[in-house]
DNA sequence: CCCGACACAAAGAT
DNA sequence: CATCTTTGTGTCGG
């Protein structure tokens, strides 16, 4: 119930950072001449996956990462309505309702997208999609707080207060579609990257890079949920991913290549890891025990057996906190919704999305007897919504890297904006 | 080199 | 503690 959000204690760099956000327009109210602006803001979390090989982000294309999402509005009247004007458009768009998604891009061209991909517990077994539009509420907003410490008391009752949205959801998802409430948050679980980087393990070509995007829609559609407008979207810093198994790295690595981390590919659209790790250490940054730094292929003395041992460093205490979000939604969303340009601009890119319904369909897995998101009551077993309740802090095999622990709450992202 | 599929095994969840 | 589930990853074939 409550939303809090995950943690907090995420503090060591366990975790791609974000760049700034970055809005395509104007939103506003629609509450007289003067209309009241809002600035949108956009979280994420991508917990799990990812861990840091000679400073760069990387994950393996096979393994899942999750993404957990929210965003806010400032301000934030509840019954107001909301319109959207594209930056280089006069057009303005009433707002229906806020949409997220997630999706990836090549770091070069942000133009060059890179399909995202999820799989339901069964792997393959299961049927496997694309991330979905997610219908969500704001959350309160972090106002002029740092992204980081957002978290509200969880476990105290009191945090409900916000009483944006009515508690009433709980229902049934079909319910929430008409005029519900939804969720503040959203974690997209198990999605994996269609494909790897290219490049990666060569010394000679530039690294190719992606960036996670996530993104801010605006429901515009007269009547039905299939129109939306991109609001705003948050890339996450630039990462690598490798298309091969871990074993294969291990022995591999490039090391001076020195492409380093923030210059990498130099391609990095806008910062790559200058926040915080990344072009930290080698310059002898204190950080915290991160061992990682030096690698974490090094894992250690195994020999043969390369299977995990989470060589952590120990230092990462404190972790108690695992408000797992659980967001229950589970059905309602996803629109079939399909996309189409509207138009562009020079600086302002205006995009509109329509879903000619057709091309994902409802899959329904048959959760053997207990997954995660039966707990809802769906009505529906086609509107799915792989769950998004266990926020799992498993512990990363090899990467060590202590998901969400410790934490570090300043600096992330302030070096380089795009 | 990368990708998809199959298969096995370890970590967690029950 | 036994068992089932979930997920990382080795491996083979394309």
């Amino acid at each position: 119930m409550d939303v809090t959000y995950p943690p907090r204690s995420p503090g060591q760099p366990t975790i791609p950072p974000l760049e700034p956000i970055t809005t395509l327009g104007l939103l506003h109210y629609a509450d007289g001449a003067p209309n009241t602006p809002v600035r949108p803001e956009i979280n994420g979390t991508i917990d799990k996956g990812f861990f840091l090989s000679d400073g760069e982000w990387t994950c393996y294309r096979r393994n899942y990462f999750s993404c957990v999402c929210s965003f806010s509005l400032t301000p934030y009247y509840q019954n107001m309505p909301l319109q959207f004007t594209p930056s280089s458009s006069q057009q303005t768009y009433p707002v229906q309702a806020f949409v997220m998604s997630i999706s990836a891009v090549v770091s070069d061209n942000d133009s060059q997208s890179i399909e995202l991909v999820q799989h339901t517990p069964k792997r393959d077994k299961g049927p496997i999609m694309k991330p979905e539009k997610v219908r969500m509420a704001p959350k309160m907003s972090p106002a002029s707080h740092h992204p980081l410490n957002v978290y509200h008391g969880q476990g105290d009752g009191g945090l409900t207060p916000r009483g944006i949205y009515d508690p009433t959801y709980g229902a049934t998802a079909a319910a929430s579609q008409g005029g519900g409430t939804f969720q503040t948050e959203h974690t997209f679980e198990r999605i994996q990257f269609k494909q790897a980087t290219a490049n990666n393990g060569k010394r000679r070509a530039a690294q190719q890079y992606y960036h996670l995007v996530i993104e801010l829609y605006a429901e515009v559609g007269p009547h039905g949920p299939d129109q939306y407008v991109r609001v705003a979207y948050r890339r996450s810093a630039k990462m690598i991913v490798r298309g091969r198994s871990p074993g294969h790295y291990q022995t591999e690595r490039r090391g001076s290549t020195s492409s380093g981390p923030g210059g990498g590919g130099g391609t990095l659209g806008g910062f790559g890891n200058g926040p915080m790790i990344g072009a930290d250490f080698p310059s002898g940054g204190p950080m915290m025990g991160g061992g990682f730094a030096g690698g974490y292929e090094n894992r250690g003395p195994y020999s043969g057996r390369p299977h995990h041992q989470h060589n952590l460093p120990a230092e990462a205490m404190i972790p108690p906190e695992d408000s797992k979000a659980i967001d229950n939604t589970k059905g309602y969303q996803y629109y079939p919704a399909s996309v189409y340009e509207g138009q562009q601009d020079s600086r302002g890119v205006i995009e509109m999305f329509t879903d000619p319904r057709g091309d994902q369909e409802s899959n329904s897995y048959e959760s053997k007897g207990k997954s995660e998101y039966d707990g809802a009551s769906s009505p529906l077993p086609s509107l799915f919504h792989p769950g998004q309740v266990m926020s799992n802090r498993r512990c990363g095999r090899f990467e060590g890297k202590p998901r969400s622990e410790g934490f570090y709450p300043h600096l992330i992202s302030q070096s380089g904006m795009n």
